[in-house]
Parts: C-alpha cells; sequence; structure tokens
DNA sequence: GTGTTTGCAAAGCATTTGCACAAGT
DNA sequence: ACTTGTGCAAATGCTTTGCAAACAC
C-alpha cells in the first residue's frame, strides 16, 4: 500500500465514521483538499479534480468542503475578496497571508497554542477554536520587481481583483 | 465643543487629509463605524444612519466602509456566513467571537503584539497586519438556556462555525 | 466651477440549493 | 432496497458598479 493509497483508507474512514459515503469524487477532492499546502479555493481544488474526474461538479466540491468542515478536518478561511482558502493544518499555527500574490503559509509558533488559555484565564469566554493571519509580503514579493496585483485587499480605487493564485 | 463633535472633527480630519469630502453621510457613518463596540455589520451600519439620513442608501454605507479601510480606520472581518463585520480597533488584540450569538468581543492581550516580531525573527515574511481570532461561547450565552440561532451558524448539519482550528 | 459623492437600480461573484438520475453500502 | 451523492441549472445573499443628479470645496 503506498502513501497515497493510506490516506485515502484514512479519508475513507473518515467519512464512514459519520455515515458519508466515500465516493470517488469525494476520494479525489479530499486528496487535494487534506495534502495540499497551498490552502487551495474550492475552485482550484475543482480544476484540479477535473483533470481526474472531468465531469465532477464545482457543487461536488462545494458539498465536500461541508462535509470536511463537519469532520473538522479543514478550516475554512474568508477575506474581503476572492474566494475562501481552506486550510487542513488544524493544530494552532499562524496564517503567513501574502497580500501581494495571494499565498498563504502555515507557521508553526507555539506560543499561539496558549492564546486559548489565556482567554479562559482572563474572561468567561470558553474558547473552542482560533485563527490567526499575520498579513504582508512574502519573501518572494519582496525580492521580486511587480508581482501581478494583489489578491486580499482592494484599491482605493476600486481595483478589479484578478484570480487569486491556483494551488 | 462635546464629545460627539471632537471625534467628528477628527472624522473630518482624516477624510481630507487624502483628499475625501467629509458629507454629513459619511460623518454619520463614521459615528457609528468608528464608536461602536459592537463590530457592526455594514447592513446594521445602514439601518442606524437611516434614523438620521432617512434616505441614506446602503451603496453609500459600503462605500464609505471601503473609504475607512483605506484610511486604515477600520479592519474587515470576514467568516464562512453571513455580513462581514467590522472592526475599529486597530491595535493588536484578539476578537473573542462567540459561535452561538454571533457577537465580537475585543480583548487586549499584550503578547499579541509580539507576533509580528515572531513572525519577522523566524522568517523572511514582512508583517504590516494581523487578525487573532478565538471562537468559542459568551458568557451570557454559556449561563442561558437557549438564545437564538445566530449569524455565524450554518443552520445545517454543520452547527459549529468551522473558521477555525481545534485548541 | 470642478471634481466627488450620492442614491438608485442593475450587475457581479462566490456559494448554496432543488431536483432527477446515479451510485454506495 | 434504501439512502445518500452527483451534476446541472437556477437561486441566493452580500457587495460592487454605472450613471445622472446633487453636493463639497
Amino acid at each position: 500500500m503506498n502513501a497515497s493509497q493510506k490516506s485515502d483508507a484514512a479519508t475513507i474512514e473518515a467519512l464512514r465514521i459519520k455515515g458519508y459515503k466515500a465516493t470517488p469524487q469525494r476520494i479525489a477532492i479530499c486528496r487535494i483538499a487534506l495534502h495540499s499546502r497551498e490552502h487551495p479555493s474550492a475552485l482550484s481544488i475543482y480544476d484540479e479534480v477535473k483533470k481526474v474526474h472531468p465531469t465532477v461538479s464545482l457543487a461536488t466540491v462545494y458539498k465536500t468542503l461541508q462535509v470536511l468542515r463537519d469532520l473538522d478536518l479543514v478550516q475554512e478561511l474568508n477575506f474581503p475578496i476572492g474566494q475562501a482558502r481552506f486550510d487542513s493544518y488544524m493544530k494552532p499555527h499562524i496564517n503567513l497571508i501574502c497580500i501581494q500574490c495571494g499565498n498563504i503559509t502555515d507557521l508553526d509558533d507555539l506560543t499561539t497554542r496558549e492564546i486559548a488559555n489565556r482567554v479562559a484565564a482572563a474572561t468567561k469566554f470558553k474558547p473552542n477554536g482560533q485563527r490567526i493571519d499575520v498579513y504582508g509580503i512574502c519573501q518572494k514579493c519582496s525580492t521580486t520587481q511587480l508581482e501581478p496585483p494583489n489578491a486580499l485587499h482592494r484599491a482605493k480605487k476600486t481595483l478589479r481583483m484578478q484570480e487569486m493564485s491556483k494551488i
């Protein structure tokens, strides 16, 4: 059994435990959504899955992403513009989000695992999840002359948003 | 000069510095967007402003919120469902977001002011903004029997707000 | 006076939904 | 067999835009 088959097996089990059926489309979508580091959008997952299942529909991708959220296997990250991005790294961490090119990188930072404890110690709020974003310019963009217009900010005078970077 | 006139004056100056005109609608929208602790949505700002300017349009509210973002006076917080919420507290802090009732509370936490420094020290990423959300149940909801379903939930199989990682 | 803003209605875009047929268990 | 999932198209909901009239400076 190779690595891909092994993680497929895990996916299938995770689906079935909660009563979801393990269809070929779902397995293909999970391969991309769960094992990509690119924080893909629904559309970029769709584009990838189409290579294997040319008749898959975008609706199926969206529905499967809802299933993955229900299974606590992905986190949905929404921004002022563009499509939501999906993050399958479910431990507390920092999302480094480039406002130039739209790339998102996960950064482990152990202090972020203390935040919920600090909240619980300081307030009566009962934490059960978190999201930490740091916005800025990634290394690639700061060393490159000019990147395509940015995906996460609106420009003052209505700059139309191009498509975000694909996975 | 009372407090309200004083902050109006600050708003007017902030607008003019960047070449924006200080219209009555904008001033009224800023009063609510900048001085409310409720993290209002565009629609709730619109409802408030209508009490004073009954003919104001929702489009004007949205346009003014874009101006306020351009002036770095508000941050837009997007979620998997419902309308964006606007936060005028621009120092690093934690957003305590109740997944039951949708209330958002700002919590000062000095360790959050170090996050950008930690990123800069650990990577080549150049931070220039951040967002820290902690999701959970607010005190009011945890002491109350059942609150009305809220704006941050999907009313389906998935009852939990999924824009979060597990803790 | 000149360029900007308003308010309206229409458009845009990401995402969801209803439904008939197909497929998994 | 029974139930759930798929793919399509239409619908939804939030937000943006185009434009003529009104306004700020």
